[in-house]
DNA sequence: ATCTATTGTTAGACGAGTCTAACAATATTC
DNA sequence: GAATATTGTTAGACTCGTCTAACAATAGAT
C-alpha cells in the first residue's frame, strides 16, 4: 500500500476514526479539538477527504468514513499503535511522549521499519530470555547508565549452558 | 535545545554541513543535487538562514556555516546517525531504508526517545549477553518468524546460572 | 578576449494547510 | 416559539516551500 496521503490528511482520519471507536458524535467542533486546529480548517479538509471518496459528510451533519477511508485510517491508527507500543513498552517511555512521537512518526515511518519495530517487541515479549532478562537488564542500564553486574558474571554461565 | 527549524530548513543545514564533512565544494547546485530540489529553492532556503545567522553567503560564493549554524546542523546530524544506526544495527535494516528512515524522522522524534534508542543501542552492543545471544534470536525471529529453540530450552539453565 | 556553457538569482505562480472574520444553520432556553 | 448560544460554513488572507521562466554572473574553451 503506497502512501498516499498527506500526514494533515492522515490525521484527520484517525482523528475521525478514533472518536468513532469510543462511541462519540464525530462532528466537526469534535475534530477540531482533537487535533487542536480550528474549525474552518475541519471544514476545508472534510471537502477534501470526501472529495476522494474517504468521508462522507452532508454540511451540518456527522461525519462517516467510507469504507476506503475506513481503510485507510485502520491503516494509520494500526501504525500510531505499533509505535506508540514500541516507545513505551520496549524503551520505557512515558505514555504521553510514546503517544506524540508515535503521531508524528507514523507519517513517514517506511513499512519495513515499522515492521521491524513490531517483530522486534513481539520477539521480546514472546521470548522468556527477552522480556525476563533482557528488557530489565536494559532497564537497569538505563537507570546506572552502566550494565548491571550480571550481564558480565554471567556471560560464561550462560555459554556453557548453550553448549 | 528546543527544535527551532521548520524540517526543510534543517535538511538544508544538514546537507551543507554534509558536503562541507566530505570535504566537497558546498555550492548552491551541489545542495540541491543533494536535496533533489530545484536551484532557486536552495537560493531561497540560503536566503532565510542568512537572516537567522545561521549561514553565511554571498551570491554567487560558496556557502559556509556559522557557528550557531554549525551547532544546529550537528545537532540534526547527530539525530540522523542515530536513527540510522539503529534501524540498521538494532533491527537489521538495510542501509537505504535506514537512512530514508532517519531523514524523515530525525525531524520529529523527541529528545527523550532518540536518547532512549541510543542508549539501547549502546546497551545491545555493550552487553555479552546481548550482542552474542539477543541480536542472533531476534535475527532468528525475524527470518523464521518463531522463537529459536535456544529460546525456550534455556530459560530454565538460565535461571539457575543467575540463583 | 570573446563565445559558450554552467551556475546562480529574481520574479512570480502554485498547492497545501492554516487562520480570522463574517455569516448561516441548528440547538437550547426561557 | 422567540431570543440566544452553539456549531458549522464561506470567503479570503497568510505562511511555507516548492516550482518554472527569464535573466545575470561566472567559468571554461578556443
Amino acid at each position: 500500500m503506497v502512501r498516499e496521503q498527506t500526514a494533515s490528511m492522515e490525521d484527520y482520519l484517525e482523528a475521525i476514526a478514533n472518536l468513532r471507536e469510543e462511541g462519540k458524535a464525530v462532528r466537526v467542533k469534535q475534530v477540531s479539538q482533537v487535533l487542536h486546529v480550528k474549525m474552518p480548517s475541519v471544514t476545508s479538509a472534510l471537502k477534501k477527504l470526501s472529495g476522494e471518496g474517504l468521508v462522507r459528510h452532508e454540511p451540518y451533519g456527522y461525519i462517516e468514513l467510507t469504507s476506503r477511508g475506513d481503510k485507510a485510517a485502520k491503516d494509520v491508527v494500526g501504525r500510531h499503535k505499533a509505535l506508540s507500543c514500541f516507545f513505551s513498552q520496549a524503551l520505557d517511555i512515558d505514555p504521553g511522549t510514546a503517544d506524540e512521537d508515535a503521531c508524528k512518526i507514523e507519517h513517514v515511518i517506511s513499512r519495513l521499519s515499522l515492521e521491524r519495530l513490531t517483530k522486534f517487541l513481539q520477539f521480546t515479549q514472546a521470548c522468556p530470555l527477552g522480556e525476563a532478562n533482557f528488557s530489565k537488564r536494559y532497564k537497569y542500564y538505563l537507570e546506572h547508565g552502566e550494565l548491571p553486574e550480571e550481564c558480565l558474571l554471567r556471560i560464561s554461565k550462560v555459554k556453557k549452558a548453550s553448549e
